[in-house]
DNA sequence: GCCAACGTTGGC
DNA sequence: GCCAACGTTGGC
């Protein structure tokens, strides 16, 4: 089992839009790096949601149910996606001040690697974020 | 809205 | 194959 984090703007798409449609296909990764990761995953790996650009906070875990696929909207080039379903909200979200003001979470990509968009988790490090949003699984 | 960090592109 | 110029992401 391998813990994930991956970044949506809610404005394009939120936990919330996940909650109401109930499944979605992670898709539009363009990054090299990100890409990686995506491929990394396997069915029931677990999956924490960020809001980027508003919110700037870990609002909810999903789950990963298919592994990956060809992007449908990718014109061009290799890339891939894959299914994810809500799992719950965090009773508390982490906002990255937070995580920031952690010393346990410094290393982790969200911090180190601003830009990246679909990132690994160690386990001590996932486990430290559910206990911060005061969730348990 | 600005700008730092990083990725990509293209001239040489 | 290097590197400057440019584009994009995302925190502030």
């Amino acid at each position: 089992m391998n813990y994930w984090l991956v970044k949506s703007e809610p404005y394009e798409y939120g936990y919330h839009d996940l909650e109401e449609e109930g499944r979605t296909m992670w898709d539009g990764i363009r990054n090299y790096a990100a890409r990686k990761h995506l491929r990394g995953m396997k069915v029931d790996d677990l999956v924490l949601f960020y809001h980027s650009r508003k919110g700037l906070e870990i609002v909810g875990i999903c789950k990963v149910v298919k592994e990956f696929y060809p992007d449908p909207t990718a014109e061009k080039g290799d890339w891939s996606v894959v299914d994810v379903v809500p799992v719950k909200r965090l009773t508390k979200p982490v906002t990255l001040q937070e995580i920031k003001a952690t010393p346990e979470l410094q290393e982790i990509p969200l911090v180190r690697i601003s830009r990246l968009s679909v990132m690994p988790i160690e386990e001590s490090a996932f486990l430290r974020i559910l206990e911060m949003g005061e969730t348990s699984l």
